[in-house]
DNA sequence: AGATTACTTATACAGGCGTATAATTTCAGG
DNA sequence: CCTGAAATTATACGCCTGTATAAGTAATCT
């Protein structure tokens, strides 16, 4: 007996466009970037396989897309915090690199799913370019916030030491993402305010606004 | 007409596992972990696919050779640095630190590899402890090199300046694995001496040794 | 030289992959 | 209500994947 045709309601493109990045990121953060299958990310989705193709020319331009969500996401989460923050200078640079190392930026999800990015990135020229802008653009938030400061002119400097802030930062994160346990509650913060500091040679862990 | 068999010359356990293992990394290198397939692997190395099983029970396990003599092979090649370089405690830092900044040890295969298995890393516990045993090997070895310069007693500061620098390094190391095109030959050398100099509070730039 | 061992090749298999396309259902407008 | 366009399902195809196993060949030992 040929089973009937599942009943479907139509979403238009908008819905079904997010509902299938969300199942890919799912599917990459729990195993990997071989996990998220066509027919896997339609599961997930409530959805058969073949509307993929509907709406995305290719797996791949699905995958491109949902990298493109995540770091987005990412590099907004984060620069949120900017937006309550006081004027005061050091305050809104310290608050910027504190919430770099503490959920929702510092998560073995969101770090899962970047890990399993970047194999995508070395091999496509599109990828790269999405890296490259929300890095880039990161950086030149975080080289914004130091120049406000209004302690360095050259622009090599200031450029050098966004670079190497921006390192410690993502060392730490990366760290604080594979081996959690390793590190006491606070204290990555504390190490990447004190370390951001000396790089800028400014005290900033005495100007973080108490909570956020 | 049936084809003749292809001749071959018996190679012995130790010479096969390291070719497919070095097939492994290769392809991993040029096309991420999915381009690492068994019969590309066995083509690489010169040999048939079926080989492959009479030496690894499963793929996965050659997989985590792979892993293992990889994150060795970098840790080792870091350390080996120190065989050749001066007595004096600050050289030796700096040294060390510019090592980890250049090639070899700042190699997108590395890199790809880490991050391509980074779930295996999570969910296998003998792959976490290949991670952690590398990770803080490296840690402590350049703790003890700043303790060398006899400038912290306290262990808790020791810990976290050790901690900051190894960061800072991984940060730019990561970087410049991912966007090798983003940063001037030596530039990642020179800002990773200088960060880890501003955190220690001490110049060790001035420091490095001619040539390596 | 001939038998034996185990190294290596070759072939088969079942399943999953991404893609293509036809068939069907939903929904909006006349 | 009915028609038509768009959304969605369903099915098929060819290729590739990892694994299993049989067949054959090279080197070793006697």
């Amino acid at each position: 007996m040929p089973a009937e045709r599942r009943t479907y309601r139509r979403e238009g493109e908008e819905r079904r466009r997010e509902a299938l990045i969300d199942a890919v990121l799912d599917l990459v953060a729990e195993g990997g970037p071989q996990a998220a299958t066509v027919r896997a990310i339609a599961d997930r989705a409530g959805v058969t396989a073949g509307l993929i193709r509907h709406y995305f020319q290719t797996k791949e331009d699905l995958t491109r897309a949902a990298y493109r969500q995540v770091m987005v996401k990412m590099t907004t989460d984060n620069a949120r915090v900017l937006d309550t923050a006081p004027a005061d200078p050091a305050t809104r640079l310290a608050a910027f690199v504190a919430a770099s190392l503490r959920p929702p930026v510092l998560d073995s999800v969101a770090f899962g799913i970047w890990a399993g990015f970047v194999h995508l990135i070395r091999k496509d020229p599109a990828m790269r370019d999405v890296h490259a802008q929300t890095y880039l653009g990161y950086r030149d938030m975080l080289q914004q916030l130091i120049a406000d400061l209004g302690r360095v002119n050259d622009p090599a400097v200031l450029r050098a030491q966004a670079i190497a802030s921006n390192a410690v930062i993502d060392g730490l994160w990366m760290e604080g993402c594979v081996l959690p346990d390793s590190f006491d509650p606070g204290e990555l913060e504390r190490i990447g305010l004190s370390s951001v500091g000396a790089i800028l040679g400014f005290d900033l862990s005495s100007h973080l606004p108490v909570a956020a």
